[in-house]
Parts: structure tokens; sequence; C-alpha cells
DNA sequence: GGACTATATCCATAAATGTGGATATAGTCA
DNA sequence: TGACTATATCCACATTTATGGATATAGTCC
């Protein structure tokens, strides 16, 4: 990683957008700090498996960050993001929300029992 | 094309900005006014078919507009952009220049004959 | 019309990417 | 230890994308 970001690399960074699944994680944890997988599960309607790749690709790409706590992991933006993130940061905030599918799942997320409680049979 | 745009709308976009090749070329037009395809092709030293699909590409995301003067195709950054593509513009304009590959490939295009002048066997 | 040139498109192929079920890993609780 | 759960990874398959040589299209000049 040079001071100056390659070519490359920037294109792989607009690559790391242009999933419809990255977006919709992005767009969930732009509004909410901290997600685990389960909830992203539910939310997105997705299978496990899917949803946990996407996530390991925004992480690969520098979006994200995780957090073990006991079983589950939580997902968040991460806090230290390169330069062209940061700039590309205000795009995804003005965009996102505004477009259908993040509403939707917003709305979804809402129905869910809140954080703590236990989602998809969670341990006791 | 809604007001506001679909997220299946701006991972399409993100992933017109996913490949070295079309960085290249946005990073050449927000330098020059115009282009025609024979000067890129002299300048990427890619052959003729992948330059004009790299083009066809960019112009149907909205990026580039195109201009016929006889033989000649001029393409250049559409004036008239899309409300995300005006929110990229100044990331594209703070970050490509400075990379590597966008600063040999505007060296080479210095060191071609100006506009007008013949470049590869252009018609007399 | 004929020769020539610039550009776009076609085509077959190779490489990359996404998908989701199955499996592996790791933590929790009793 | 054993049962259970959350998550990551594996795998086979399907889809998409890029590539560049070959060909088609269209304009220019004689």
């Amino acid at each position: 990683m040079d001071i100056v970001p390659a070519m490359e690399n920037m294109a792989l960074l607009f690559q790391s957008l242009d999933d419809v699944t990255r977006l919709r994680i992005l767009a969930l944890l732009l509004e909410e700090d901290e997600l685990c997988v389960c909830y992203l599960v539910a939310v997105l309607q997705l299978p496990q498996s899917t949803v946990s790749r996407q996530l390991a690709i925004l992480k690969n790409a520098g979006w994200l960050k995780d957090r073990r706590e006991g079983v589950w992991i939580h997902y968040s933006i991460n806090r230290s993001l390169g330069a062209i993130q940061q700039f590309l940061v205000p795009v995804l905030r003005n965009f996102l929300p505004a477009t259908e599918a993040a509403r939707a799942d917003l709305e979804r997320l809402k129905k869910l029992p809140r954080e703590g409680a236990a989602v998809l049979a969670a341990p006791r």
C-alpha cells in the first residue's frame, strides 16, 4: 500500500461497491453502528454463506471492521478509512438511503428484536 | 431512469469504474477536453477493439459523449452527468492524476503530434 | 467506383465473480 | 465432554466480463 493509491487499487475499491448485496450492507451499517451477521442475514434475507462472503469482501477492501463478542461477530464501518474511501462515504450517505432497497432493509431491521435479544435461536 | 437512482444503478455505476483501462481513459479526458479514438489507442497502447469497447461502456454509463468529425470520433466527458457522477468527478479528479499510470499516459500523450495533425496515417 | 482509414462490432476463449448448500471452526452452556 | 449455535470457508456450477484478432461499417479522397 503506497501513499498514493495505484490506479489498480482504485479499480479494486470501486469493484467492492459494484454489488447490490454489498451496497445493502453498507447502507445498513451507515445507519446502524454495529450489526452482527445473524441480523444481517435476517434483514437481507439471503443465505448466511452469501452474507458472510460479502462481509469478508467489504472487510478486505477496508470498509468494515469486525469485533467478536462470544459467538457473535459484529461488523461496523471502519473508522480509519483510506483517503479515497473518506471521499466516497459522503456519496454513499447521500444516495444509498434514498434507494428503495435500503429503505426496505431498514424497515425490516426495525421490526427485529433489539440487540442483546435472540434473533434466530441465539444461545441462552 | 428514476429520479432517485436505484441501488442496482449505483452498483452499475461503480462497476463502470472498476477497470483500469476505463480509469485511464477517464484520467486522460479529465485533463484533455477531447480525444479521438486513435489518440487513445496510441496513448493507452492497447488494441483498437479493446479501447473502442471500453469507450462504449463509459459512454453507455453516461460518463462520456462522442462527436463525429469526418472519420474521427472524439470522446469527451459528458457535461450533463447524473447526480452521483457529479459527486464522483471530484473524487476522480483528486486521485486519478496522482497515479503512476495516469502520469505515464499523459506523458505519452504530450509526445504525440497535436490535434489536427496525423497520428497514425490519418487521411490527407 | 475504388482504395484507404477510423471506428464499432463480432466471435471464441479465458479469467473472474457470484451463488448457495455442505462442511469446518470456534465459542457457549450444561 | 457433548449438544448447540454463529460464522467462515469450501466446492461445484452458472454467469459475467475482458481480451484481441477478424470482420463490418462508414467516411474521405482520388
